[in-house]
DNA sequence: CACTATTATGAGCAATCATTCACGTCGCGC
DNA sequence: GCGCGACGTGAATGATTGCTCATAATAGTG
């Protein structure tokens, strides 16, 4: 076990059902003052009271603060990957085209829920050694699994395929991110079809697939 | 007068050359403590020491914390609005291709200089009223501008091409400052020539310019 | 030099926050 | 129903922070 986990893990294992919704009350609590006042100012009290529980009661569960985010953020990381995995291999697309807009629905899908949390999340997250490197082993695993899919696919049309992966996932994700939670946001499906448009003539150079009207 | 620009100016007008002086050693000392602790830990006490004054003199100048972020940030704003029209109108290039190109290498530029603090300023700034409205304002002329040059251009083959400016703006300055600020930063040229590509694809619908090799 | 406006100082205030700990309350096996 | 460990409580603590204000130093002017 590394210090890191140590000042991250919960300090007490719930043995009772009644300690299980505690957490969970504190989670979705926490969730909330986040999204609302932002990291800084989301205070461990105000979580408390959120949750309707002590303040004693949370430090049984969490050891600071920056472990409630982490928690909360990596649940939501674990999320958007098995969710990409899992539709495509549901849907099977044929054609770049498809693969991509699999990506980028699942993207548009995984920022619809709470915005503001996200972004507090994504932003705001103490940037201490544990956390980095958790986000950053997420991004490669992106990146990867992007990559093989380039690599395995015959319209692909770009010289390297890392790079092509990195600037597509990374593309995917802020632009979704930004466009959605601006005070003006765009039309989702229009936004799902310029984002997969753009990727696809990027990927496959501009060529059309054969056999499309 | 309004009160969010009370609450933003500097208290007191420099009237001798010692007073701008000070006031310049606080922005420098800001900018590096900002970039090196972030925002929330960037405390006024630490800018002072580091510009070697007295946390007093800071608040001469700066009626709070919030202030001095601001002004780097609107001098940073500043500094990329003017380096995109000076060069789009010093190298006038014909092709939309070229046109695109000037906007990604000024973006690049515009992020080489000191990433770490632009980090800090576009994630962790006090998102008050004030400061968002700036940012907003800056965000829709930079789509404007966007937007006009491709109405003007006759290769340009998007429907809407306010949707289209928006997204390769996003695209533009949010890719740009993700993998560049990245802990293993790509190429910068390649980056230049990919995201060139990429949307220049995009906005010609793929087709390419005619009498290219 | 003397006088005033401008600039500089830094100890200290008031507020906020994360976290602790000594003490209750509850659930469960016997 | 008793005893013990699991769970819950919240006033209190210690540290930090943004910012003020009474006072001192300095520059400009005659």
């Amino acid at each position: 076990m590394t210090s890191d986990e140590r000042r991250l893990r919960p300090r007490k294992q719930p043995r009772q059902t009644r300690a299980e919704l505690t957490r969970q009350r504190i989670l979705t609590a926490a969730a909330h003052v986040f999204a609302e006042h932002g990291y800084a100012s989301g205070t461990t009290n105000r979580i408390a009271e959120r949750a309707r529980i002590s303040i004693g009661s949370l430090y049984q569960y969490y050891p600071n603060k920056d472990a409630i985010l982490v928690e909360l953020l990596v649940a939501h990381l674990d999320a958007g990957m098995t969710a990409v995995e899992r539709r495509q291999s549901e849907e099977l697309p044929d054609s770049l085209e498809g693969i991509i807009r699999v990506f980028v629905r699942a993207a548009i899908e995984n920022h619809l829920d709470d915005p503001q949390l996200l972004r507090v999340m994504v932003e705001q997250a103490p940037r201490s050694g544990a956390l980095l490197e958790r986000i950053t082993r997420y991004e490669r695993a992106r990146v990867a699994y992007m990559r093989d899919l380039l690599d395995r696919h015959p319209e692909t049309r770009v010289g390297d395929t890392h790079t092509a992966a990195r600037i597509a996932v990374s593309t995917v994700e802020l632009a979704v991110h930004q466009l959605i939670a601006s005070p003006d946001p765009v039309d989702l499906s229009r936004l799902e079809d310029e984002l997969t448009a753009m990727l696809t003539r990027y990927l496959t150079a501009g060529q059309a697939p054969p056999a499309t009207g």
